[in-house]
DNA sequence: CAGCATCCGGGTTGATACTG
DNA sequence: CAGTATCAACCCGGATGCTG
């Protein structure tokens, strides 16, 4: 809903702010990077992010094919075999989220320390 | 970080995950970006970003400001005058998060139709 | 192996009212 | 203006069991 009315700068239906709820989103932020790498099967996935329930997996990645980042591909065999890789899109997000990820490692003691030095104080 | 035990690329206390939170959280991701362009108060960035509470606007600079990100002035007036910046710290994170926002702003139109294919199939 | 259906407990969020 | 307090609603996400 454009809102005309309240000189918001972000309103709620920005363009770039439903691009950014993928983004926002907890796991893929992690899953993307992965892809970048190589395509990867339900399971490596799985076995590679600590932490993610299989429900939240498939969950995910559902929501990065509807984005049109990732391409499912089922090879139609028994057993099943599928696996997911990032499209020409994904592979751009990812570059932008390679720059996001540098941060994280270089800064990270910075904001640990930060962080505990605020909790002292509570 | 490496998980030794189970082959984890991504581990659950991997260092750079912990900073990820900070940016997984969907308001954050909004508020920095508006931050780098100028100093705001409380009101200001109600205004500033459509659909957020004051409840989550408040909890979100709380967060920010625990880790390090944003300064929070008190100015100790009556009534009171509060304002909010980017440390420098928060500025390099914004440095980051531009890259993603212009992603988003670019390829938001392939992104949006790519959901739209994907939402007729179904 | 991939993934859906179901249940359900707990954390997150919004609305409202109130304080300094 | 900036912020807290409280409560109820909601949704996320995990666990489990089942299917092709």
């Amino acid at each position: 809903m454009a809102d005309t009315s309240t000189g918001n700068v972000l309103s709620a239906n920005c363009p770039s702010r439903a691009a950014l709820e993928v983004v926002g989103s907890k796991w893929a932020l992690l899953i993307v990077p992965l892809l970048a790498r190589q395509p990867l099967r339900n399971n490596e996935l799985l076995r590679q992010v600590g932490g993610i329930s299989q429900k939240m997996m498939t969950q995910t990645l559902r929501e990065l094919e509807r984005h049109g980042l990732v391409q499912r591909t089922d090879h139609q065999t028994v057993p099943p075999h599928v696996d997911y890789q990032l499209t020409e899109l994904g592979r751009s997000l990812s570059e932008a989220l390679v720059v996001v990820d540098r941060w994280a490692e270089r800064h990270y003691p910075a904001v640990a320390s930060a962080r505990m030095a605020f909790d002292r104080r509570r």
